[in-house]
DNA sequence: TATGGTCTGGTGGTCAGACCACCTGACCAC
DNA sequence: GTGGTCAGGTGGTCTGACCACCAGACCATA
């Protein structure tokens, strides 16, 4: 391997930039998208007009409509047209239901899940406000009700988690939770169905509303760790 | 509004299953990738061939395999094939540049990267292998070297803040945070260019190296955690 | 021997045109 | 007011053709 005297070793020669055309659609449509402004649930002109428009096959631009699809930034109606959706708000949480499907039984997503919750219980002992901390004390209750019925909780379990990342107030952090809760119900019932198990969780629920109220930070994430943490290693015996 | 008495509310008929040819041809994708087991960098039957087989058009075969390329799933290179990607790893980079993209310069990212970097300093403390604590140092002595010759120490920095996830051994919160910092990276260079920064965070990553050394979470998490509030507010003076 | 040209087969990329499936609204018969 | 019919416009699909691109085989020349 001698690495050659044939053109130099510095500054090769750039490589040229060829882009498909469904994909120059893509971008000029999101161009379009975002220089006129337009909002969620507005009409896209139709495809043959996009095609004619642009100078290009309907392929292409049908090419290009999938990928924003897939993408989540429009939706499609058969027979009626093509329809902006707001952008972002349920892909992440989409993203994010993707990702555990994949990981299942991993205790890689709990550690993550554990950083997100930490993390915005943190965040709302700092920001939360008086509707905030009224919704996560009404769920305590509901728990409290379903414990006294000897239920599993799960309904109140899943209203004060709700809370208290809704309280947090960071968007990015409320999807990627709802995405995490949504693929976690709907894959497996590794909930708190064991004995004991509903009543600790409400107490401990308890302890870290108090942290939030209390506008303590350091302890809300505390107590939520060791919360996740406590019900993580009941689950998964080995590790 | 009276509601009606048409059909009776209850369990009124469910809507007939429609579901477009692209998609199932999507579907039927995954299950064959899945149930064959295929791996990273396998190539998948041509369009033709896939055309001919599922007995639709080629038309919708590209559009699935559109969607599928959108989702992150395959790549496909022009007169070549269809190749498939690693599943997990490309899916929590898209989440991550998604993540960026549609909140740049929130502090909600901030606050997002926090939650997972923390948690990472966190798990490394109890993880870490003597070849990841040698990185770190490493890293440090590439900063201390950067910061005596008064630059911005980019590069140690980056280098700590990999070391430190890397040791997590946690592959979602290494890809999540590795599609963050490259996002960030092409987007804005809002790095610590400040006087005295460098030095100062050279400080503290020093200090949340010896926590993970010395197999302390709550103390390496906590640390983490300063840290980064530290530059953060220093880079939203607002807020 | 090796470098570069050429050809060939197969791949994805694009296009045009034709249907089909679906929705909406208008109109009409009862 | 109900339901039927129709027409127009929309996305959904198929087909066949051609283009752009890549890999490999082959060959000509130095």
């Amino acid at each position: 391997m001698v690495s050659g005297r044939t053109t130099g070793s510095a500054s090769r020669m750039r490589p040229v930039a060829r882009q498909p055309v469904s994909e120059q659609v893509a971008e000029r449509l999101r161009e379009f998208i975002d220089e006129n402004g337009l909002q969620a649930g507005d009409k896209l002109m139709t495809e043959r007009e996009l095609a004619a428009e642009l100078g290009v096959g309907r392929s292409s631009v049908r090419e290009a409509i999938t990928a924003l699809r897939a993408r989540g930034l429009v939706e499609v109606r058969h027979g009626e047209g093509i329809y902006l959706l707001e952008r972002s708000t349920d892909l992440i949480s989409s993203l994010a239901q993707e990702l555990v499907g994949t990981h299942v039984d991993h205790p890689y997503i709990w550690e993550t899940r554990q950083a997100i919750e930490v993390q915005c219980a943190r965040l709302a002992a700092t920001r939360a406000t008086t509707e905030d901390l009224a919704l996560v004390a009404a769920a305590l209750d509901q728990m409290a009700a379903e414990v006294d019925a000897g239920e599993a909780a799960l309904e109140g379990d899943r209203a004060f988690h709700f809370g208290v990342v809704q309280a947090s107030h960071n968007p990015i952090l409320i999807q990627l939770v709802a995405g995490i809760r949504e693929s976690f119900d709907k894959t497996s019932e590794t909930s708190l169905t064991r004995a004991g198990q509903p009543a600790r969780s409400l107490a401990e629920h308890r302890g870290i509303f108090e942290a939030i109220a209390a506008g303590d930070p350091a302890l809300a994430a505390g107590r939520m760790l060791a919360h996740l943490v406590g019900t993580t290693d009941d689950l998964l015996p080995g590790h």
